[in-house]
DNA sequence: ATTATATATTGCAATATTACGATGAATAGG
DNA sequence: CCTATTCATCGTAATATTGCAATATATAAT
């Protein structure tokens, strides 16, 4: 039915599912390689820098923001972006947290 | 209008995103840690564990083999799968290029 | 061959996402 | 005040995702 049953799973799969979410699509993953790249903060030269309308570009950076990744700051008429540093080690942590679970599969990788 | 733009991104930014969608669903992390959890690969056990349909877990399972996350092996009458170690490895160094990019922002966390 | 078991596929309804033009709000400069 | 600039939000169209019942397929056992 197009609605996700969060209410099945547990806090941590549900918080991996909407980080993962956030990073489930290449113009969001161009903003925060941008983001990373030039430290100093951002805004809309990304309309130039991605082939994307101006409103695009923004509510693509509204679901970063809610995501919690990247914070903005009021920089006179411009707004200016940046990754949330805490919030990035937490997000890494995560994921490892996954990736690492696996087990070593023994002399010949036989898991399966 | 509901479709990604691909070819405005480069070939690195497009497969994060299409990985990232594999885990953008908590069922399928859930699968995934069911999986790492009991390495000796499951079938439709994750049925009677998750509350969802039957079918509904084998579209999960059909997502994360597409993405190359997990195989499938047919094991008599039931398919037997596991997650595919090499790229479990490659999609955890693909995620850290990523996350390991941020800079070090100096002594007092100066990013913006 | 028939039945039981296990999984995949199809078809559909409900909802979410993606993209953009148009419009709104807020600041800076004249 | 008026205008230009920058960004957010609204409304809308196109497409994707989620979930499940029903059905199909395939193996194993009787």
């Amino acid at each position: 039915m197009g609605i996700t049953k969060t209410d099945l799973f547990t806090k941590e799969q549900n918080e991996l599912a909407v980080l993962a979410k956030a990073f489930a699509h290449p113009a969001r993953i161009a903003i925060l390689q941008y983001l990373l790249d030039s430290n100093t903060c951002i805004n809309g030269d990304l309309v130039n820098e991605l082939g994307l309308a101006q409103a695009t570009i923004s509510q693509h950076l509204r679901e970063l923001k809610n995501a919690g990744l990247i914070q903005g700051n009021i920089e006179g008429v411009s707004m200016s972006y940046c990754i949330d540093p805490e919030k990035w080690e937490d997000v890494k942590e995560l994921f490892n947290g996954m990736f690492d679970k696996i087990h070593n599969c023994g002399p010949k990788d036989e898991c399966c």
